[in-house]
DNA sequence: CATGGGATTGACT
DNA sequence: GTCAATCCCATGC
């Protein structure tokens, strides 16, 4: 398995989130393949770039192949592929793992048994793999978070696109995309 | 300086 | 279906 180049990122974030599905996330002894992630761009007011570069949104302009966490409603952590060259405030949330390794110990972190449970959506993977705050900024391409390339049974998965999730601005944009069929999704595909 | 809202979740009716 | 939890910081007076 080897991790994704910084040039993987270094294209338009709509090709990046498609790209992602299907490609294997680690961390720490936990892995799991995404199953759901949406498209963040700085020219729509969905974005936290929408407004700017800020001292919290900072590294949502870095280079191609950061990470960017951040809190969300001030108890989750959630985590982004950052995309397109750096300056350009573009990023692709993911959403939803199907686990894959250290399945236990994301049964352990999240207090639950149901594997459909323990990644299914944007707080609940970053929980269940004990991804936090201190990992903005850090390299996906290097470590210690690793976004890898699709095994085998993962290459070819047929994609639907639909709406972001949970958005009040710009909740038109099809950004959302999901591995069809998937049982690890946070929400049905649409 | 005070206020408000958010790329969510889980518990409850 | 509703709603509270809880933090950062942007915004406005």
């Amino acid at each position: 398995m080897s991790a994704l180049t910084p040039a993987v990122y270094d294209r338009p974030v709509l090709d990046v989130a498609e790209a992602l599905i299907g490609c294997v996330l680690s961390y720490g002894g936990c892995a799991g393949a995404i199953v759901e992630a949406e498209a963040y761009h700085q020219t729509e007011p969905g974005s936290h770039a929408y407004v700017g570069l800020r001292p919290r949104t900072r590294n949502l302009f870095g280079p191609p192949g950061t990470a960017y966490v951040y809190r969300s409603y001030g108890i989750h952590a959630c985590l982004n592929a950052v995309a397109e060259p750096e300056g350009t405030g573009a990023a692709v949330l993911i959403r939803a793992l199907e686990p894959i390794e250290g399945i236990d110990a994301m049964r352990a972190r999240r207090g639950l048994e149901r594997v459909e449970s323990l990644c299914s959506g944007p707080g609940k993977l970053t929980q269940a793999l004990g991804i936090w705050l201190e990992l903005d900024g850090t390299d996906l391409s290097r470590g210690p978070i690793v976004i890898s390339e699709p095994p085998a049974r993962w290459r070819d998965v047929s994609l639907v696109a639909g709406p972001r999730i949970g958005l009040t601005k710009a909740v038109e944009l099809p950004w959302r995309f999901c591995a069809a069929g998937s049982r690890f999704l946070s929400r049905r595909a649409g």
